[in-house]
DNA sequence: GATGAACTATGATAACGATAAAAGAAATAG
DNA sequence: CTATTTCTTTTATCGTTATCATAGTTCATC
């Protein structure tokens, strides 16, 4: 590892000059100077030192995506389908650009902060964050950073924010079903918060729409908090004759539904039918193939990454927001009782 | 973002005696001393410069993943089940520890060494490199590293390696079907180097031991190239008659062509049956649920951190492999043709 | 052809924030 | 009253960058 003073001291030259051929500043060095600098650091391959370059620079090179997750639930965050898909688009878009990707994955902001801080990251994405987190973070982070699926309350807003028409897509969805004929349909999500509320909406909103679901009890709606995803399986089995369509927040959910309830002898779409959110992998592979709502996960992630680092490299956004559309993919998940 | 100089001028002390408390250095300072700083650490929330405290003991507290990938193919290497969860295993280990992950992933073994020696990388996690790259990487990169998923000729071994036994796997399975009563099994895999040919060579060996497969034409092997995967899962449907069993080298493999021929009117089982290798989450969705091998991928990330950090740490390590082991899980697959 | 402005090419030096080695005080012990 | 321990400071260093300074040229101008 050869470091600039030695490349100086070995042509008996100043580092200062070094340094400007490095930096291509062709203007400030003479055409045989560059050659001889040129000539050494192909000979010792010589690579800058990001750690004196940053200290110097008082910067990183470093973006960082972080996501809150429950330690339980994500242990390997990345393995679910979705996250892995969404940082997978994300480190690869970094990658094509001349910053480095770190991933900060945990339960609790306030480290998120800290490794963020102790390595100067230049630029933020952050995942899935609400409320009460993303006021900490606006507070205590002041470089650029986006916000991916996340919402939020009014007062932190004036961040870009990168999101997905959540809510028309389970109104698309839940629509396509009540077109279908269907009248009971049931809503599985994770939690209560964030995009899954923001999905509930939809389907809300589409059941109301046709008169039904102005009664709370008109909902059937699951949120399986750790663990619990078996009862809640459980339970959706047991009450099954009480609709005839599930409308799921993800295609992880719908498609576990979709296998637990046909191992049970249900027969998908036929006994029931359902519908998932994010078209992933699962969907097609599934049988009968899932009828989802399909985003362009690796759109979104590549929108962030430009975004941030426009702002990194100083320059002012449009716009505020990037809602990223949704579209109904058909499959053969859904029954058409009408016909 | 306050600094070990400005908490020293504010206390009226020098430096280094603030360095001792953050180092947890007791003996050396007084306890009032101890309290003051640590009072003032906690009012300014200060944490450490990670680029010069990295630059000043020269180490980075980077552990990198590097992986070499065709850019066609691997756009969004991530995305792939099998790295997906193998990375997010790897991020869950090193998050528990000090250390900090960067993901290095190019289809240019130059540029990956470029980028572990700009960082100043403590360690290096390869994933499935073989021959020359390996080769490459050991002549020039001097500090710990542990090959995952790595199979490289005699000349290069001496390094921590944490694989499976993938020869095993695949004559598992292999035997398996042929104790079911195939005899003519096709063979499905990525490309012929690493890990496929090696499960390649468990699948030719179960064969031979049954007295087939002596001649080539008894193999029927099928390696997409980029892009070639619809030709050859075309060939695959086309040549069906010609076999009544399929071994494929990855799960990955496995459902897509196992949704591609059962699209087509062939029934899983009845028509053809259907092996797999990694039981990733695919294996359960699809339906037939899919017989296939079942690795640990998140103790393979485990042991792969694990190892490296004690290397990096300065222990020795008492063996110099791990081969993980592989388990046959019987599903719904396969045809028993012998009942 | 002297004067100085404008370049060109280069060097000296002080940061950046943290650490480590060595040395200096102060307090305690024998 | 020296010897040892406890506490603290001085100073150099890590590799890179940025500011400023300094020669040496070129060239237009009076």
């Amino acid at each position: 590892m050869i470091t600039i003073k030695e490349i100086a001291d070995e042509l008996g030259i100043s580092t200062t000059t070094v340094n400007n051929v490095i930096h291509g500043k062709t203007k400030e060095v003479s055409k045989a100077t560059i050659e001889k600098v040129e000539k050494m650091i192909a000979k010792y391959e010589y690579v800058p030192n990001m750690n004196a370059r940053n200290l110097a620079q008082n910067r990183s090179k470093i973006i960082a995506v972080a996501m809150k997750a429950r330690k339980d639930k994500y242990e390997n965050a990345i393995k679910d389908s979705y996250v892995g898909e969404l940082i997978g688009a994300i480190e690869k878009s970094v990658r094509t650009s001349e910053y480095f990707l770190m991933i900060y994955i945990s339960d609790d902001i306030g480290e998120i902060l800290k490794n963020v801080s102790t390595w100067n990251v230049d630029g933020l994405i952050l995942l899935g964050m609400s409320g009460d987190d993303s006021v900490m973070i606006k507070k205590k982070f002041k470089k650029p950073m986006v916000f991916v699926d996340s919402y939020f309350c009014q007062d932190v807003m004036g961040y870009y924010n990168v999101g997905l028409e959540d809510a028309k897509g389970t109104y698309e969805a839940t629509k396509y079903l009540l077109e279908c004929g269907h009248r009971k349909i049931a809503f599985l999500a994770d939690n209560c918060v964030g995009v899954d509320h923001e999905r509930f909406i939809g389907y809300k909103r589409a059941l109301q729409e046709y008169g039904i679901g102005c009664r709370e009890e008109d909902f059937f709606v699951m949120m399986p908090a750790e663990n619990e995803i078996e009862a809640c399986l459980d339970e959706l089995y047991h009450y099954s004759e009480q609709y005839t369509a599930l409308c799921c927040a993800s295609d992880y959910y719908a498609v576990m539904v979709m296998n637990y309830l046909s191992d049970r002898g249900k027969i998908i779409p036929d006994d029931i039918s359902v519908v998932g959110f994010d078209d992933n992998a699962s969907a097609t592979i599934v049988r009968p193939a899932l009828t989802t709502i399909h985003q362009d996960v690796t759109k979104k992630g590549e929108v962030a990454v430009e975004k941030l680092l426009k702002m990194v490299n100083g320059e002012e956004l449009e716009e505020e927001n990037m809602i990223l559309p949704v579209k109904l993919v058909v499959r053969d998940s859904v029954k058409k009782m009408n016909q």
